[in-house]
DNA sequence: TATTTACTGAACGCGAGCGTTTAATGAACG
DNA sequence: CGTTCATTAAACGCTCGCGTTCAGTAAATA
């Protein structure tokens, strides 16, 4: 009210120390879990006082609710748009390779595990990745095949399902592999996501469809 | 040696003080997380000293490692076998449903979750679980298919290739939903599994075959 | 300049929890 | 019986870590 600039007195906060704290927490929570990380770690890896932390976020849960918010939103920034044309196996295959490719970061497997552990106590936090990621990305895979149906390309009953079915078979097996073993694979997908597609294209054009 | 029967001298160990610990720790260790648990509520839980834990576990770590173990082995004594015939889509999905009411049981959810978590710092737990479960499971699953191609009921180019993909369908979207969301749906998979297995031989009977 | 707010460093209180020790009791065996 | 080992309850030493407090400094505004 008195004040015509939204602008405080006294000395502002630095932006720079948010952020370092929140990268910080990133790594720290991502590397050891909730319980296994500590503020204090987390102060020194940052450069910063522990008080700074505190006034910054409220409270440990704060800061990792605000360390996951951070993860979803650049998983929100890095999702795989529709890109252009071609014929609908070559968008599948690309769509797969990206996902699995994304997937496959270690840095996402790590959040991915770190996450799903704590869900239990904080279910907010699994229903905002979920949405910031794989239901997204999920209804994109939709979107797709509708146009494709569409577009009179294939043969499709509901699109619903077979994206599941799609999204399932792009993860596979693989996908346990990464959740619960720490050497990476250095194997490209591509023959596999391929092998996927035409799988799914071949029961497409063969009169009846999905579901 | 000196002792013809293997029963050593004094007071014999408790059995079920040993099993009450275990199921004490898989409790705990599965609701909490390895830092999230103490030994102490371990050993209250199973009504005993915690010296008597320590007597019979080397250390927090070594516990773990047993309560991992005793759960694996669960698993693999769960493991769904070949049950007797019936056309190959019958078996699929038969294989499917049973597949996924086991892996939607809420503790295994929460036993995934927890062990996800900790595979970063205890690698060979990770390993220990695949084999004890998924890799096994998928073997029965590539082994069905393989002999459902020497009867030649289908035409199946590569056995471990389809079987990864029909594991992939089975699980679909419903695996993330199930690791990060606390509420369990009521909907019984019956009929998303018969269109997985119906895609599935769909492609399988059009001439070519899976990759 | 005075005021206000951010930030630091260090210390504090406090609880939790791991792993150990000690003294005592209980159960098996010879 | 004496020996041996399991088990207990309680206490201990120790470390870690959360969240707070305080005195002092830094950077902005009025």
């Amino acid at each position: 009210m008195s004040n015509p600039s939204p602008r405080r007195s006294g000395r502002p906060c630095d932006s720079r120390k948010y952020d370092a704290i929140l990268s910080a927490a990133i790594k720290a929570f991502f590397n050891h879990g909730f319980s296994g990380a500590s503020i204090e770690a987390v102060a020194a890896e940052a450069g910063v006082s522990k008080v700074t932390v505190y006034k910054h976020f409220t409270d440990k849960h704060g800061l990792f609710s605000a360390a996951v918010t951070a993860e979803c939103e650049k998983i929100s920034n890095t999702l795989l748009d529709d890109e252009d044309g071609g014929p609908l196996a070559e968008r599948l295959v690309r769509f797969g390779v990206t996902l699995i490719e994304f997937l496959s970061r270690p840095e996402l497997i790590q959040f991915e595990r770190r996450l799903a552990a704590e869900v239990e106590h904080m279910p907010e936090l699994g229903e905002r990745f979920l949405e910031a990621g794989p239901r997204r990305s999920y209804r994109l895979l939709v979107n797709l095949l509708e146009k494709a149906r569409d577009r009179g390309e294939v043969d499709i009953e509901d699109p619903t399902l077979a994206a599941n079915m799609l999204g399932g078979m792009f993860k596979g097996m693989g996908d346990l592999e990464r959740r619960f073993t720490t050497q990476r694979s250095q194997v490209p997908p591509e023959a596999y996501i391929r092998a996927s597609v035409d799988l799914f294209m071949r029961s497409c054009k063969s009169g009846k469809s999905p579901a």
